[in-house]
DNA sequence: CAAAATTAAACAAATGTTTGATTAATTATT
DNA sequence: AATAATTAATCAAACATTTGTTTAATTTTG
């Protein structure tokens, strides 16, 4: 069992999947792509359903170990915490876009119900963390009342409104077409810089 | 040339692709939920991708409109503006929350060119006329320095981020799956008091 | 030699689209 | 106003492709 080849067509179906779509991308593109035959991607994962499976486990429950070791550093207070989360996540979705891509696709449309399901589990304890680090931060006075769930929204969704579309990342950035948005260090700076200052302003008293 | 039945097709695909996406929704599926013939699209629209085409331009153009008026009220001052955006934008996307979650398909995955290239220009447009309020609370110095691009994709993302999946709303809520997020005004009111806040926290001067 | 990997070919089902015939509605002509 | 002529709308059926999947034979590997 050829673990190299597995790992050849799930990263070649990360790109197409996020580039056109799970419906958009058909086996004989995938094999294509990838130069193998079209009965390869059958014979190792069984169906195109269980390759998106499969691409989902190969590639998740990386944030959440980093989150917990965020929140559990005991040498942080509650705003490097939130600093720290805003910097994983960053670096996180830009190294990953087209994994985080091809995940937010399926939280809009909810086909494989089951991968659903497990998208929805996964970022419900990554909330649940980031949530307990700014209760606390409530809770010793350091931060002032906000909605945790909805202020976590805010960061994700600002990193996400920006990085889904590179279109988006170009209107934003004034750049050409040809620009990768997802590889400069410029764009990555300045949408870190935002975030830590609206997250410091909203939660820190003055 | 019957318009109800156009208008009838049309809502009908907007429920389905909204759903199921564009791939994800076949022409045959779409004329069974619509009770029309399956011949009737081609005939009425004359491809798949131009009903698609038709679809967009049918809803576009109205958050322009409303963003215009905003902008050029004499009467409102800037963080007020900033408000009346925020309310605008989440009662757009809550009532509008099919027909945008399909936008926000075409913008992530960039199939059908032509229309992914519209929808960026339109969001350009909304993006330049919530810049210039905010570069215009800036130089009044009732506003901090802030990205005004950001500051937006912030407002919008966080919107985008709770609403795009039934899944993620419920899960803010703790609700369960029969819960309708989208006509709950408990739902609409905490998203709106939180945005105001946070822009609020961002932008004004203490 | 046996198991695993690879292949080209074929499979049935689903896809968007077109056809050609039929019915309904509109317009023109008497 | 009645009839004929013309256009528009509707339909079931068929079209050619494309889809995911399977087969059965062949090659490679251990």
């Amino acid at each position: 069992m050829s673990t190299d080849k597995k790992d050849h067509i799930i990263n070649t179906a990360i790109e197409l999947f996020a580039e056109n779509g799970f419906e958009g991308t058909s086996i004989r593109d995938l094999a294509a792509k990838a130069d193998v035959n079209i009965a390869m991607v059958n014979y190792y994962f069984g169906s195109k359903d269980k390759l998106f499976e499969a691409m989902v486990v190969h590639k998740a429950s990386y944030m959440r170990e980093k989150l917990e070791e965020i929140a559990s550093d005991k040498t942080k207070s509650e705003i490097e915490k939130m600093d720290a989360v805003i910097e994983a996540y960053v670096n996180r979705i830009l190294t990953q876009h087209q994994y985080h891509r091809i995940i937010h696709q399926e939280l809009m449309l909810k086909q494989r119900e089951d991968v659903h399901n497990n998208i929805i589990s996964l970022f419900s304890k990554n909330t649940l963390i980031v949530k307990q680090i700014i209760e606390q931060g409530m809770r010793k006075k350091a931060f002032k009342k906000v909605d945790p769930e909805l202020t976590f929204a805010s960061i994700l969704g600002t990193i996400n409104q920006v990085m889904l579309s590179k279109g988006m990342c170009n209107l934003l950035m004034n750049k050409d077409k040809n620009f990768n948005p997802y590889t400069d260090d410029t764009f990555k700076k300045r949408i870190i810089t935002h975030l830590k200052q609206i997250t410091h302003s909203l939660l820190l008293q003055h």
